[in-house]
DNA sequence: TTAATTTGTTAGCTACACCTAACTTTTATG
DNA sequence: CATAAAAGTTAGGTGTAGCTAACAAATTAA
């Protein structure tokens, strides 16, 4: 069946690392998933065994490991969700990159289907409809900032996209 | 010093869920508590136990608990963060209230301090800036509906909002 | 004010997720 | 091909966060 809820936050980040290490090289193997998910290699075989249980993996002992069809899937859904989520943080808050790879490593546990299905068709809207775009980011930006703006530039403002959006 | 993270993900709902009890019973109980996380009674006095020896509450055995100067200070970032997650969830992104109940309680523990700021900016900019607001969030939901927009709508859309503007 | 109910605590248990240290298997090298 | 290094596993330990069941304290009702 492979609901979302028999997998931990934990065997989640396996699964992932798992996933690049394959595009990367491949093949996983277990050092290297300890190195990414920074732990050590005694903790990595307790996980490897449940995943393999479950039917996520291909694992044996002393051999390389690989996602089943099954493991996969998951594994593309989990970076799928830590991407949009990174993608949101980076172009839309523009949020640094580094805090915003580390807060996408934990939402991308927490956040339902749903939302992350509305996620990325928000960041798309954004930058698709002309009312929003690059430059209303950066409007947007400036208001953070504390600039609170005045009834006249928002007449400037919707005046330029109107010629924008006439000459195209 | 409070530093973010002496406080487990469990230990947070905690103090959260006290904050609520303090606002509506003035006091908080274990057994409301308990409740309140569906867990049962056994379980919160170990939980209360740490968040006392931290100093985030005022605990006595067989007697109510009060939130420290300190763990009303965390707690009402908590529910800060819950309810930014929510808001954004509900009115950007138009999930159902139970999800977006649900995933805030998970999504909470998880952002950072950098992009909670950032998202109540953006929320209050969406509805602030004439480019965006209520419609705008409308027409995104027909477009992640699979309406893909013509260029002619665009332009009907900006002179709608442009005389929108001139006549405030 | 005594008895029943509710609330709170304790003790002992499970499961998870990590750790370290010792050991085994595999691989690479001289 | 023998052996040293690297990678993997095992065993035993920690801390957290729940659980249940038995018991204790406090509250409520008769």
């Amino acid at each position: 069946m492979s609901t979302r809820d028999d997998l931990s936050d934990s065997l989640e980040n396996y699964l992932e690392a798992i996933l690049e290490l394959e595009e990367t090289q491949k093949v996983a193997r277990a050092k290297e998933i300890a190195d990414r998910l920074k732990i050590q290699r005694g903790s990595v075989t307790g996980g490897l065994k449940t995943l393999s249980e479950k039917g996520y993996i291909n694992y044996q002992p002393y051999s390389y490991i690989t996602l089943t069809a099954k493991g996969k899937r998951i594994a593309r859904d989990i970076a799928h969700r830590h991407a949009v989520i990174k993608e949101f943080l980076l172009k839309v808050l523009q949020i640094d990159p580094l805090t915003a790879e580390t807060s996408a490593c934990r939402m991308e546990h927490a956040i339902d289907p749903k939302s992350i299905e509305r996620l990325v068709c928000f960041i798309e809207y954004i930058f698709t409809c002309p009312r929003a775009g690059e430059e209303w980011i950066q409007s947007f930006l400036s208001y953070c900032a504390g600039g609170n703006r005045k009834q006249a530039d928002c007449k400037k403002c919707i005046d330029s996209i109107r010629n924008e959006v006439a000459q195209s």
